[in-house]
DNA sequence: ACACATACAACAATCGATTGCAATAACAAT
DNA sequence: ATTGTTATTGCAATCGATTGTTGTATGTGT
């Protein structure tokens, strides 16, 4: 009963093990899957001949003929900022959070990065036949692609916000009340003259601004500034730094749209020697591992990335097994550590 | 010749598809693969067809029959540290780079985190007829399985080192040298109790504390100690804190296996006010963007991720081709920045 | 000895496309 | 009128599994 070191000949499908076991291919199948309708010796002859072989049913076909991948989507559209990476830490962070999820119970991912030029790409995708459900990361623009396809295809959760009366399943942070949230920690530590640094067309940090403002308003403060920068991390550094060149003295306090963000603007900050936060407080926003990494930490709005993928993978299992799982809103909680 | 709003009835095969435009399957599968074989009048009517019902072609189907699927599978193996997390900044780091590479050649990726249990983990990822090429992130202890699939499985390219007789393609650098350029970089500045902080049960990290006794001895000094770390990032900071208090005043020169290690070394060191650089020395190793992110910057050794993730997935190519790449090692390079 | 249940395995349809080959029609050339 | 081309389209095999149905020994009960 040794196994032959090298195999005499490689078996390339359940026929071609039929055939050397002397038995139908309906017979190898039901081995292989290890149920009791086939006799137990037959079974496992069946089975060590295919160790032998090294012999592993296709699982293209298997799927084909089950219907059923296994595979589960997570999809980034880059709408309105194509040069941004994969590489970007929200995403790597949340991708690392779903990715464990998802194995935990059995799923493999796919992985796509999609620029959407073509309008259907995500019909593409969900028709696509080869995904049992789909994650979003973002809604970029892409607001009106996804409610068409969440119309009609159901096991689609995407991260971002939820706006009354939309279909899609949406799992997210309230944008607006963590802005709100860095703008009176900024307040609250004496700070008067606020800016908010980032991109305002992603919906996300729009909804970011608006908090900041409320906060500002209620406290009677001016309306903060508002400094855009590119999401595409190469680029970034550099326009913040030539943000904080511009506009020096006139801010003190500065509630940037993400961590990625704030941290460069303490880099910025620190190489004018200006130091954080003694002449000027920071914050940041989505609490991303790389938060607690800078020195100093950042002061920042937490998005609680694991709990939310976590939330996204079971509301999509909700969805796949047919069940009608809702919208999460999380709240946000400003978590303080060195820079405000 | 207008689109209705709500399709009349849901077209889920080619066969549908083809009943609906009066032709047979064959017809449809090129006239919506644009195939000049089809009179021209009929192919655009059933584009126009297949575009009013929202049907696009199952490509499981598709892949089962062309045998080919676009889809490379990017895996790390979790052998010696089933605790590491996707959410590491390395993996993500490179990942998000062969993302890139690959989704602009038009592949689609697929994730696996594997925990070898079964000794046939690769074989079973090789041999299950979803992929068209396998990327492994990082040989972990897993040597063997990896050169025993090598042997039959040609598009599988591996980021780690190249042994001497080795037959699967490995893209790395040349750890030993990098940890000697680190080691060479502290008694440069003048440190002469060196310390190695990594856990060294990793073959990568085992040749970077050897290439820093390699620069030890080769200027008389004691060797450097080591410090176990794992590689899972919540226990690492503790980990870190403790030896940073056990050794305190006997090292000045800290070689990180990692920069994720040495940012956690500069963190707990600044924690017990011991200034960097100016009373210890701290090199990393990856020279990944947390390196150039944390304050004092890091000084590293760059394994230029970016180049590395281009290498790979154009080995892969070549090989899915059939042509034969070669392992790539590439050299380490020091670069300078705040710690050492 | 006969009916009947049981256990096992073979047969063939199916999943949804792709594609080589054969068939048909239209048309030109002889 | 017959043959030869050319342009389209249909037919049916194929990719590699899974699974409901049918068939055949075997064993049991009476």
């Amino acid at each position: 009963m040794n196994e032959p070191a090298s195999p005499p000949l490689r078996i390339r499908n359940i026929a071609e093990l039929a055939k050397l076991a002397g038995v139908s291919t309906g017979t190898v199948s039901r081995a292989l899957a290890g149920k009791a309708l086939v006799n137990q010796e037959t079974r496992e002859r069946i089975q060590a001949l295919a160790r032998a072989h090294g012999f592993r049913p296709n699982q293209m076909a298997r799927r084909l003929r089950v219907q059923e991948t296994k595979v589960i989507g997570v999809v980034v559209p880059l709408g309105h900022e194509q040069r941004q990476h994969l590489s970007d830490p929200f995403f790597m962070t949340i991708l690392g959070h779903l990715a464990d999820a998802l194995t935990e119970s059995g799923y493999d991912i796919m992985l796509s990065r999609v620029i959407p030029d073509a309008d259907d790409w995500l019909e593409r995708i969900a028709d696509s036949g080869m995904l049992d459900g789909v994650l979003l990361i973002g809604q970029s623009n892409q607001f009106a692609a996804i409610e068409r396809v969440a119309q009609w295809y159901r096991p689609l959760v995407v991260w971002g916000m939820h706006q009354p009366g939309q279909v899609h399943c949406a799992v997210g942070v309230d944008n607006r009340l963590g802005g709100q949230l860095a703008g009176e920690c900024l307040i609250q530590a004496g700070r008067k003259r606020l800016a908010f640094l980032g991109e305002t067309i992603a919906p996300e940090l729009a909804q970011r601004y608006l908090g900041l403002c409320d906060a500002a308003q209620a406290s009677g403060l001016a309306q903060p500034i508002k400094l855009d920068t590119h999401l595409a991390s190469d680029i970034m550094a550099g326009e913040i730094a030539a943000h904080i060149e511009r506009i020096g003295a006139e801010v003190d306090g500065i509630a940037a749209g993400s961590d990625l963000i704030a941290m460069h603007a303490v880099r910025a900050l620190a190489d004018r020697g200006i130091d954080v936060p003694q002449q000027v407080s920071v914050t940041g926003f989505d609490d991303l591992p790389l938060a607690e990494q800078t020195i100093p930490r950042l002061t920042t709005i937490s998005q609680s990335v694991a709990i939310g993928a976590r939330a996204m993978v079971s509301a999509l299992f909700e969805r796949i097994a047919g069940h009608d799982a809702p919208s999460v809103e999380m709240a946000p909680v400003l978590v303080r550590r060195d820079t405000a």
